[in-house]
DNA sequence: TTATTGCATGGCT
DNA sequence: AAGCCATGCAATA
């Protein structure tokens, strides 16, 4: 059996179903999920009939209900026809013996992401499967840990931008109904599928989190049941509206799975997971995910947290200690977001291209020995880093994670910094318009050992058992030059632990982004080979050196009050820019990935003056795809199978759905499976991404205020890439909600275009930003072009006589070229293409065209300007213009 | 005079 | 419009 279906007389194959014997007509397209994957990569190739029922899951119950192997699930009864390779993905198995289908399994893991080891057929499933969960209007693409974490393992090493999109657009999470769920059922069983796990340490594969989820639950599975927790728990069970997961775990081969509250508002779940590495060479550095999704605050009242009334004790708070991390997680949700700790989608999006979430969680279990919760972080102002040596601390934070305190002298607080080192600092509060500002007093000492400023960020986390809390910092990027490269660093890099300290000393958990800095220190590997012991320990071998984006410190150094507001604002003007440029990743990567339905066009809606594709029906998600060109100077594109992950060269021309595979490979039917070899090795396509990974940093985007770098989405190769290089990664910063635009606004909307304050974009630029608004120029100009022929027929002929407007007749003073031939987008990345000899990330775009010539120069730089210009030869070379000024005629 | 403390103010979300 | 919080500032040591 080694092709899906055989071949019949009459020239067509045969449905590859035994019962069935149809013949499938050759003309008839292969079906993308027609059948099951046979062991060969290929997918069994089945008749429509069959393909349906299949589809349908009820593939077992038309043909194999007579035929042995019927099991029941163990939640609802459900029949699983256990065995057959039609249902494998319909059912996983259970620790406890037993199976469970697929819909029981989802629910299970959605309050247990670890079962991400489960059969990966089942996780393929589950995030395709997700059209049946609500998705929220007015953020379709939420927040960038939507999902990861139940992502399959292969889905991670596969991550490529348009997987983590698909999701973020296509599902939201489950939302648990109890938590009770989680203890019994037992863990899925890691699938014979999943071959990445066979190598992984026996202990960690033959671990069940089972008993710790249990011991968890035993030991006091919510804070109503803490001691500590009668002094105000008051919250409703945070499992009724929880939908997050946080992960901790065991060195012990366990993993604890705690669900994380999720407001109402929020959609995505919460998930944490701080964890210690220790890589061969001693050296111990702390890892986390942390969902980035910002929760709506709540009203309700912040649970109280774990430590008695005056109480910093160590050792008294590891008594208060169970259950914990629960109500923690209850509290964080209930935080401004921008003091939740983080790591952004792009870092999430590197990690995940490199190592499968499994291998981090498994990293974490090998060397981690306590269970990190991260608290809160926060950004220092002036005054905190001021040497009044008071650190106002955000009131829910306060509330939530210290202790509470009833009088203004609140009580001392013990705080281990990033080497190990104890500080007490008061934790108290004042009165203030009836209410609380919280301050910790006496950090002078610590904010100095630390060389912190104003700027840098301070993080809070928390180990257990012991209730430890922990400090850690993070560096805003700008100080890099003015510090010693060694204290740069986040306060978590930790390369000698404390000695006679069992315990992973934890330093920053919180701040730190430890794959970020991670990634400059691995050396380039197949990404492929995630399961690859060997591979593990060039993982977090170097120190983190935290890649903030450039923060100009000036700004928020105030020394008088007229200044101290001016820092006060710039913060928050920072915070809103990194919120941009985290919103604009996820933006340019959307709008990178989308395009318009087939057989439609989009409209154009203007909103704040900033025109939009709009589109009537669902646009489409297409495949991200690097385009090359070989010496010889032939343009093609390369574009990575969704199953077997191989890179398959396709014509430039070609537009691919967002899971293609290399079934669908009709253009090189030698490489038409995924068992085919890959023409050109993993190094050498890493190459090519990375040149064009390079050529995108170059053109990154930066914020005028505080030069923010940002960087495209990277996706798996093009992490591959670049690894190694010793390059800092850029880093997003933490986020607030967007604020309103306004003049001097650098948020996504309005620094689209790029704006002529920034750096400017150059012709050949090839971000996002660059090719979004050159896709628009030409969709405008089209559509332009179109009404033109409508109304005038003079304008008509015209068109006839070049059927294609040349940007030229649009925009003749940017001087295009007379041979020019295709629109102005096309042009210019194949100008691109043909003068760089390397591969340009193309923005997928059916209207590309394979022809290499140069393009119109549109200016990319210009300052976008609201009031329309009826001119469309308007010498301001503005495209913004023009394509304002034409979608203000398109929206009336 | 300087540092510290406690509270008030006002910008901002 | 309420509340947060960054910071000013007066009182105090």
């Amino acid at each position: 059996m080694s092709s899906p279906a055989s071949v019949s007389l009459s020239g067509g194959k045969i449905c590859f179903n035994s019962h069935c014997k149809e013949v499938i007509p050759d003309h008839t397209p292969p079906r993308k999920k027609g059948g099951w994957r046979l062991r060969s990569g290929e997918i069994a190739e089945l008749c429509d009939r069959c393909s349906c029922a299949f589809e349908q899951g009820s593939f077992c119950e038309t043909f194999h209900s007579d035929v042995a192997g019927w099991r029941n699930c163990e939640a609802c009864g459900k029949r699983v026809h256990c065995g057959c390779v039609a249902s494998a993905p319909t059912y996983v198995f259970l620790d406890v013996g037993g199976v469970e289908c697929i819909a029981c399994a989802r629910k299970s893991l959605a309050m247990a992401p670890n079962q991400m080891l489960s059969s990966p057929m089942l996780m393929h499933q589950h995030v395709s499967e997700r059209r049946d969960l609500p998705v929220k209007s007015g953020r379709p693409i939420t927040g960038p840990f939507s999902g990861q974490w139940r992502q399959a393992p292969h889905m991670w090493n596969m991550t490529s931008l348009q997987s983590d999109l698909q999701q973020r657009l296509s599902y939201e999470f489950d939302r648990p109904s109890n938590i009770e769920k989680l203890a019994p059922g037992g863990r899925h069983s890691i699938s014979a599928h999943e071959k990445k796990f066979e190598e992984l340490p026996e202990r960690i594969i033959s671990g069940s989190h089972n008993n710790i989820a249990r011991d968890r639950y035993a030991h006091g599975n919510t804070g109503e049941n803490d001691p500590d927790s009668t002094r105000k728990s008051v919250i409703p069970d945070p499992c009724s509206t929880s939908s997050g997961v946080k992960i901790e775990a065991k060195a012990n081969s366990s993993i604890k799975l705690q669900p994380l509250p999720i407001s109402k508002e929020d959609s995505s779940p919460l998930i944490g997971l701080a964890a210690p590495f220790s890589s061969t060479n001693g050296s111990r550095e702390p890892m986390k995910f942390l969902s980035n999704q910002p929760p709506q605050l709540t009203t309700s009242p912040l649970p109280k947290q774990f430590y008695p009334e005056g109480i910093a004790d160590t050792e008294l708070q590891i008594q208060m200690r169970n259950g914990r991390a629960r109500v923690d997680a209850r509290s964080r949700t209930q935080l401004l977001p921008r003091y939740w700790p983080r790591i952004t989608d792009q870092e999430l999006q590197q990690i995940s291209g490199e190592y499968p979430s499994t291998l981090l969680i498994i990293i974490y279990l090998v060397y981690t020995n306590s269970v990190i919760t991260p608290l809160f972080e926060k950004m220092l102002s002036a005054s905190d880093a001021g040497r009044i040596g008071r650190l106002v601390l955000p009131k829910k934070c306060a509330e939530a994670y210290f202790p509470t305190i009833s009088q203004p002298e609140g009580l001392p607080l013990k705080v281990q910094d990033a080497s190990g080192k104890d500080w007490v600092f008061q934790f108290r509060f004042w009165p203030n318009n009836n209410s609380r500002m919280y301050v910790l007093e006496g950090v002078t000492p610590c904010i100095q050992a630390m060389q912190l400023q104003a700027g840098d960020t301070v993080t809070f986390s928390r180990i257990d058992p012991e209730g430890k809390l922990v400090m850690g910092f993070r560096k805003a990027s700008s100080s890099s030059t003015e510090q010693d490269p060694q204290t740069h660093k986040s306060g978590s890099d930790f390369s000698t632990p404390p000695e006679g300290n069992d315990k992973i000393v934890v330093t920053d958990l919180i701040g730190n982004v430890p794959f970020r800095a991670s990634k400059a220190s691995i050396e380039p590997r197949d990404p492929i080979n995630v399961a690859d012991r060997s591979s593990w320990p060039k993982f977090t071998k170097a120190g983190f050196i935290p890649q903030d984006g450039p923060v100009t410190r000036s700004l928020q150094v105030p020394s008088k009050r007229k200044a101290s507001t001016l820092g006060s604002k710039s913060k928050r003007l920072r915070i809103e820019n990194e919120e941009s440029m985290e919103l604009k990743l996820t933006w340019e990567e959307a709008q990178e990935l989308l395009r318009p339905p087939p057989n439609s066009s989009p409209g154009i809606v203007v909103i704040e003056g900033h025109e939009f594709e709009e589109y009537e029906e669902a646009p489409v998600l297409g495949k991200r795809t690097y385009f090359t060109t070989n010496p010889a100077g032939e343009n093609y594109q390369w574009a990575q199978c969704e199953d077997c992950l191989k890179w398959r060269k396709l014509p430039i021309d070609t537009l691919l759905p967002f899971k293609w595979t290399c079934t669908e490979n009709v253009w090189d039917p030698e490489r038409s499976s995924c068992s085919s070899e890959q023409e050109l090795s993993l190094e050498q396509v890493a190459a090519m991404i990375s040149c064009k990974t390079d050529a995108s940093k170059r053109a990154k985007v930066k914020v005028e205020s505080n030069n923010i770098e940002v960087s495209d989405g990277l996706d798996t190769l093009a992490n591959l890439a670049i690894l190694g290089e010793g390059k800092n990664l850029p880093m997003s910063q933490p986020t607030t909600r967007h604020p309103r635009h306004r003049p001097g606004c650098t948020c996504i909307v309005c620094i689209q275009p790029p704006s002529g304050k920034g750096p400017k974009h150059k012709q050949t630029c090839t971000c996002n930003v660059c090719l979004t608004v050159k896709r628009r120029f030409r969709t405008l100009m089209l559509r332009r072009e179109k009404r033109q022929s409508e109304k005038e027929s003079e304008t008509a002929r015209k068109q006839q006589q070049k059927p294609m407007l040349s940007s030229s007749e649009v925009l003749p003073q940017v001087g295009s070229d007379p041979s020019s031939t295709g629109p102005g987008d096309d042009n210019a990345s194949q100008k691109e293409i043909a003068s760089n000899d390397a591969i340009v990330d193309a923005a997928p775009d059916h209207r590309r065209t394979p022809t290499a010539v140069k393009p119109p120069q549109i200016d990319l730089n210009i300052q976008p300007e609201r009031e329309e210009d009826p001119s469309p030869k308007s010498d301001t070379g503005s495209m913004m213009r023009l394509i304002g000024d034409s979608a203000t005629r398109t929206a009336r």
